[in-house]
DNA sequence: TATTGTTATACTCTATAACTATA
DNA sequence: TATAGTTATAGAGTATAACAATA
C-alpha cells in the first residue's frame, strides 16, 4: 500500500473530497503567496471583477461561503481600498461591489498567477474534466439537501 | 445566467473545488449531527479503524491535514474514549492509534449514514467517475508541487 | 542531526443569534 | 413579516515556532 493511500472504504468520495480540498487549498495559497490577498479573499475579488458589480448574497450563494464570511471578507478588501459599495438602486437595504482602480490592478497582478497554476495542472490533468465532475458533485449534493428538505427521510 | 452560477473564467477548477468542497461538508455534517464526532473526527476515526493501527503522522499524510490538527484530534478522540495510544514497537518516538471498544460502536453507528450518503448521491451522480477525476486532480496537485520543488520556477 | 509528536500563540472561518434598515 | 446586511461571540482549523524524546 502506498504511503499516501487509504485502504478501501465506502465513502471514499467524501474523503477524497476533504483531501483534494487540502492539496487545492495548498495551491491556492501559495499562488496568492505575497500579494496581500489571501485565498478567499482571491474568490472574491476576483468574482467582483468579473461580475463587474454585484450584492453581497449574491456572492455568498455563487460562492457557497455564509453571508457573515462575505460580511467579513467585504469589510477587509474595501478596507484595503481594493473595493467600493455603491448604492443598489433596485434595493435600499442592499448596495452593490465594484472594483477600484487598485482593485483592478491587484486583478490583473493576480490572474497570471492562477492561469500558469491551471496551465501546470492542464499538463499533468485532464482539467475540462475535473472541472465537469466537480460541477456533477456539487450538483448531486444539492439534490441530496433538497430530497432531505422535501421528503420524510 | 443562473443565481448560483459564475462567470467563466480561466481558473474555474479551483474555484469549483472551493465549492464543491463546501458542498460536501455541508453533508458531512449533516451525516454526523448529534453523533457527537464532528465531520473531520469521523475522517479520523475511521481511518483508525481502517487500518486497525496507525502512526498520527501517517494519518496526517493520509489525510492531507497538518500534524498539529492530528495531534487535536486524537487528544478529542482519545479523551471521549474512542481510541488509545499502544506503544510503537517499531519507533519509540512514535506510537499507534486503536479503537477501543466504544470507538468500535461508534464506527458501527456512523457508518451506515455515510453509506446511505454516498448511496444517495449515487443515484444523482456517476460517484465512481467524481472519485477518480479528484483522485487525479490531488495527483495534478501534488505533480506541480514537486515540479516547484525541484526547479527554478 | 533529523524526525515524531506536543504545546502555545495568533489568525482565520464558521455557526448562531441579535440587531438595523428596507421591502 | 420577510429579507439584506452587520456585528458579537464562541468553537474549530491552520501556520508557525519552540520544545522534549528518540532515531
Amino acid at each position: 500500500m502506498a504511503a499516501d493511500a487509504l485502504p478501501e472504504r465506502a465513502d471514499n468520495v467524501l474523503l477524497q473530497t476533504f483531501r483534494t480540498g487540502h492539496a487545492v487549498r495548498e495551491l491556492m495559497e501559495h499562488a496568492v503567496a505575497g500579494t496581500g490577498v489571501s485565498a478567499d479573499e482571491w474568490a472574491v475579488l476576483s468574482s467582483v471583477g468579473l461580475f463587474r458589480s454585484v450584492a453581497p448574497t449574491r456572492l455568498a450563494t455563487v460562492l457557497r461561503v455564509p453571508p457573515t464570511s462575505i460580511s467579513r471578507y467585504v469589510a477587509r478588501l474595501a478596507g484595503n481600498g481594493l473595493v467600493v459599495r455603491m448604492p443598489n438602486e433596485a434595493d435600499g437595504r442592499s448596495y452593490l461591489l465594484v472594483l477600484t482602480d487598485e482593485g483592478k490592478r491587484a486583478v490583473d497582478a493576480i490572474s497570471p498567477r492562477f492561469r500558469s497554476l491551471v496551465a501546470g495542472l492542464a499538463e499533468h490533468a485532464d482539467v475540462r474534466a475535473i472541472e465537469s465532475a466537480l460541477v456533477e458533485l456539487e450538483r448531486a449534493a444539492k439534490a441530496l439537501d433538497i430530497d432531505r428538505r422535501t421528503t420524510s427521510r
